[in-house]
DNA sequence: AGCACGCCGACT
DNA sequence: GTCGGCGTGCTC
């Protein structure tokens, strides 16, 4: 047989490193080379042990196979992703230097996923008196069962950290080996815990912590997992530990099952003003080109930029092309996803994190095979695998939440870009508070403009009034709250009106410090100092999960002396409720939205007028309209104004901008207060009067002056060790190394470095946290630099310890 | 990142 | 001699 012609696969293979990604060549065998595709999942052997690994196939050519493995097994028959993604793969791992399998991973549902695992069995005829004991109850053990045992589940059975052992006893022949791909199975997120029906029996000893994951569940009945270690301190190893004693049993949680809504209640199309059949007019005029094209869509809330690009997707539809419509969050969101279910029944995909992994799974599959021609979601959403794409819809485009804060770490609106161009379909921008960014390349025609200045119904904005807090500090209030917000609030209580407040800290204090030797509770693993919750009466730290039960002790001079302080949400929550004890209280963050689907019903209970007062996160800023609101304050501008980044300033006009317009939607004018140590910045003044284009020309002014974004790109190259001294030493090396190439082969890259520093939290779960930051333009030859010495300090020995990555536009540093 | 391979010291 | 500890280098 010649070997010239034969089929070969070029395979993204999982579990790669990124200083040695790439395809890897696998010979294709006979049997399945009729029916091999790219875009089909395989198990392929890798590495000097031939260990079994999943991989994606990129591509397959001909031609001459000698020395090369074989792929041992095909996973998918029709492929799990068309053409063009297996292309933004590609340009994902150039980008945003991940592994082609990570940019695969991100592209997948969840459920999709198989892991390899080793499974070991029992030869039948080994001879027991030759094992050590241990040997021999590891034996008995796989005899009795009937089936192969996973590797995972066999160290766990018998406590092991690793699984030397069972390698020993397969070489010296009493165990089998034998690997298989299984499909992933329960995402213990979202994994629900109860008591079993026939109960627990009484001489049944139970350590504490298990003790107090009984006392919840005996009042409770059922929970998530997500909350027992919430309320109890604990990690699922004490759940797992209640199962295995047949006490308690994991259950899949139904109440994430988005309701189904049927083609009986269709929707209208709304009527569109004469601004807004302008609009569309224009943007239907780009989308018939049907080239890659961007619009910018801009317009204060309420002018109607959903009914707009609602045609626009109807339009789309019509054309049979898919449609990608992407929401900041889909929790707050909920209203627009039953509109757009209403108006195309059966023909939308939703994609988020609430959805059960199966659910995930069957949205995947309907767009895959064309029954759904929208997916609506979240950032993930922009990986919807249309092959035929028409539009992309990015509804608030200057959300943070479509960046990716983990591997691959794109940023939506750059992967929607990418496809847009790569698969000629239309960009849609839309926001009342453009990134400057974006907005910039609006005013530049890079992106077509289109503006709603109308708003509905003609609202009047709403007074802002800013309250100094250094004089109610002078004045000897420490509750938090201004004379002129009590003031204010009190008055809407009385008329019967509701109010919204803002404090952008969870918990209940938000630091604990001793009186004595000044010194704060921080957690062990991070440099963050612990929040006190009172529900739970235990110091958390938002960075890790790390909880404790609440102590007096100080941990430095062991003195009983410690101070709470700092007020969260909770401490708010408690606050007003002494302040007015008539009025009824609704607090709303990350904590109390935790379980089922509580954003939309404590919404609509407050829609309602169920609540006065409404106080929480950043939460309450989005989400429903509220008629009956005409007083929101903000308890502190200051946190958001200056925190240590170039767009601070922005997201703070984002922000504020937002949450002054939720006061006064109805027939009332609406008032806000602003409570800043700061008054005289003029980003309050500018959110005030609610006017974006003054806010854009100052800080685009501002950028210019000091080359941010969008006159430069910026990139984060972080470094993660155990030992501080290697970061420090490794992020050295890193700026001296960059230095040097930019003065020999890089000369033609204009480089400025910024660094190495600490990164703003510099320690989290132990590892130590240093970052340098690289301000250039992202051309192919800065591409080419960075990765080459990611790639070179990959391969270093000296940084073994020391974990290197870039993260292109961060956005916390 | 794993993981096999090889080289060296301590031991039945 | 042989087991096993760790340092080194490769992954189609």
């Amino acid at each position: 047989m010649k070997t010239e012609d034969n089929l070969i696969a070029s395979v993204a293979v999982e579990g790669t490193v990124y200083h040695f990604d790439k395809t890897f060549d696998y010979a294709v065998p006979e049997e399945y080379s009729a029916v091999l595709r790219a875009g089909c999942r395989v198990k392929v052997p890798f590495a000097r042990g031939n260990a079994p690994r999943q991989g994606m196939v990129m591509s397959l050519h001909r031609g001459d196979s000698a020395g090369l493995k074989y792929i041992s097994s095909v996973l998918d028959f029709t492929p799990v992703l068309p053409e063009n993604m297996l292309c933004l793969a590609e340009f994902m791992q150039r980008n945003y230097y991940c592994t082609i399998f990570d940019a695969v991973k991100a592209m997948l549902p969840a459920g999709i996923g198989y892991s390899i695992t080793t499974l070991y069995e029992a030869v039948t005829d080994a001879d027991k008196s030759l094992m050590s004991d241990e040997e021999a109850r590891i034996y008995s053990f796989l005899l009795s069962s009937k089936k192969p045992v996973k590797r995972r589940d066999l160290m766990s059975e018998f406590g092991y950290e690793d699984y030397t052992v069972f390698e020993r006893m397969a070489d010296k022949g009493y165990l089998l080996k034998s690997d298989d791909a299984f499909r992933k199975i329960g995402d213990k997120s979202q994994r629900m815990l109860r008591l079993t029906s026939d109960g627990f029996d009484a001489n049944c000893k139970l350590t504490d912590k298990q003790q107090s994951v009984m006392d919840l569940l005996c009042v409770a009945g059922e929970a998530s997992l997500k909350e027992i270690c919430y309320y109890t301190g604990v990690t699922t190893a004490v759940t797992d530990a209640l199962v295995k004693k047949g006490i308690a049993e994991y259950f899949d949680s139904e109440v994430f099952r988005t309701p189904v809504t049927y083609s009986d209640v269709r929707g209208e199309f709304p009527v569109l003003s004469q601004e807004q059949q302008k609009a569309f007019e224009g943007l239907e005029a780009m989308y018939e080109k049907h080239t890659a094209a961007a619009a910018l869509l801009y317009g204060v809330t309420g002018s109607g930029k959903t009914s707009v690009f609602t045609h626009l997707i109807r339009k789309c539809v019509d054309d049979g092309k898919g449609v990608i419509l992407m929401v900041p969050e889909i929790a707050l969101t909920p209203q627009l996803i039953r509109h757009i279910k209403s108006l195309f029944p059966d023909k939308v995909a939703v994609f988020h994190s609430g959805l059960s992994l199966g659910e995930r799974l069957d949205e995947f599959k309907r767009v895959r095979r064309g029954m759904a021609k929208i997916a609506v979601g979240t950032r993930s959403a922009v990986f919807a695998p249309f092959d035929n794409l028409g539009l992309i819809v990015m509804d608030e485009e200057q959300e943070h939440t479509y960046k990716s804060e983990n591997t691959p770490r794109f940023h939506a609106r750059d992967v929607a870009k990418f496809r847009c161009a790569n698969e000629n379909a239309m960009l849609l921008l839309s926001s009342a508070t453009p990134d400057v960014e974006s907005f910039y390349h609006a005013q530049t025609g890079r992106y077509s403009l289109f503006t709603l200045q109308g708003r509905y119904g003609e609202a009047q904005l709403p007074t802002v009034l800013t309250a100094d807090m250094n004089e109610e500090v002078e004045a000897g209030n420490t509750t938090g709250f201004s004379s002129l917000l009590l003031q204010e609030i009190e008055e809407n209580l009385n008329n019967k009106k509701q109010t919204i407040l803002l404090l952008n800290r969870r918990g209940y204090n938000t630091f604990a410090v001793c009186s004595k030797c000044k010194e704060p509770v921080t957690c062990p693993n991070c440099s963050i100092s612990l929040t006190y919750h009172k529900e739970n009466n235990r110091l958390m730290c938002h960075y890790c999960g790390h909880s404790v039960s609440v102590f007096d002790e100080c941990p430095s001079c062991h003195e009983k002396s410690l101070r709470f302080c700092g007020a969260g949400t909770q401490r708010g929550e408690e606050t007003l409720a002494e302040l007015f004890p008539d009025a009824r209280i609704l607090r709303m963050d990350t904590d109390t939205v935790m379980n089922k689907n509580a954003h939309e019903k404590l919404f609509a209970q407050f829609a309602f007028g169920e609540y006065d007062i409404l106080i929480g996160t950043q939460m309450v800023a989005k989400g429903l309209d509220f008629p009956r609101v005409t007083l929101v304050g903000v308890m502190s501008a200051d946190q958001m104004l200056y925190s240590d980044d170039y767009r601070s300033f922005e997201r703070a006009f984002s922000m504020l901008t937002q949450v002054v317009g939720r006061s006064g939607r109805g027939s009332d004018t609406g008032r806000a207060v602003i409570q800043t140590y700061t008054p005289e910045n003029p980003v309050i003044e500018l959110a005030a009067s609610q006017d974006y284009e003054a806010f854009y020309r100052d800080e685009i002014e501002l950028r210019r002056m000091l080359t941010y974004p969008p006159f430069s790109d910026l990139l984060l190259v972080g470094f993660l060790s155990e030992s501080k001294a290697d970061a420090v030493s490794c992020s050295n090396e890193f700026l001296r190394r960059l230095s040097e190439l930019c003065t020999e082969e890089f000369t033609d890259v204009p480089i400025r470095a910024l660094g190495p520093s600490p990164a703003l939290v510099s320690k989290v779960n132990n590892k130590y946290r240093y970052k340098i930051i690289i301000k250039s333009r992202n051309s192919k030859r800065l591409r080419e630099l960075v990765s080459g010495l990611l790639k070179e300090f990959g391969k270093d020995k000296r940084f073994r310890s020391v974990t290197v990555y870039v993260d292109v536009k961060p956005m916390n540093f």
